[in-house]
DNA sequence: GTTCGTGCAAACGGTTTGCAACAAT
DNA sequence: ATTGTTGCAAACCGTTTGCACGAAC
């Protein structure tokens, strides 16, 4: 089990108590715990650390790139026809959602894995789009 | 142009003025909408027409399987640590998030894309987690 | 004594819900 | 009369922000 303060360090995190108890539920976490899960917790063994000091340090180790936001669960949500299935580009500057043909990407191998029955798939691709 | 009141009927949703409006608005818009924009785009029309029944009306389309919601931009975040790449599979019933090694899925295509100068991307498959 | 970190409380923004008025059959 | 639809206002929930207190160099 590798050194907490050692990993916060090397990102340039100070390590304080709170940040290094955020970040051990985090990184030992075996689920994707959103910042609510990790306050519950932190909060077990440290009652007194409070939820903004959670989202300040998850966005801290995201800035530092100890952590990769995902965003898979429900949220803001944009809408699709369901006539005909696509991929999705994201704009990283923009935010700008374009379509790709299905055809474009292939995926190969969802269909081996043993533990998980694959109704529908899609890949977000993100970048830069090129205007010219 | 597909006359949408055909559509709204062939899925089983009564056509209202105010649905008919939203699914115009939501089926031609050349953009991935959120439900406020379409509120803006119908409410140039139709300035009476609450954002709630903009909202009832695009749950409606969902749960008839006329629109997909696509949850790609910001909303609910969940934290993986940025170590290893890897995919994403969704548990449709439980809501439960799994890695999928990165070896596992191969896809292809994504660098042969034009307009788009990919970074990164990633997979998310859906469906039911194999339990035994 | 200034900089950095913490944490309360309030705000924010997208979405949902309770409920009352209103068709429509 | 019952059922389905609309829409206001309020609640909700995850997240961010303003700000004041406190710790550390």
């Amino acid at each position: 089990m590798p050194d907490t303060v050692k990993i916060l360090q090397d990102y340039g995190v100070s390590p304080t108590p709170q940040r290094i108890a955020v970040a051990e539920a985090v990184l030992h976490a075996k689920a994707h715990p959103s910042a609510d899960d990790i306050w519950g917790i932190v909060r077990r063994q440290w009652p007194t650390l409070s939820r903004t000091t959670v989202y300040n340090t998850l966005n801290l180790l995201v800035g530092k790139g100890v952590l990769k936001p995902q965003i898979i669960k429900e949220g803001k949500i944009v809408y699709d026809p369901s006539a005909e299935k696509h991929h999705h580009f994201v704009d990283e500057k923009t935010g700008e959602i374009c379509d790709i043909p299905w055809e474009a990407i292939r995926v190969t191998g969802e269909d081996a894995l043993e533990d998980f029955e694959v109704l529908e798939y899609q890949v977000i691709l993100r970048g830069n789009r090129r205007r010219r």
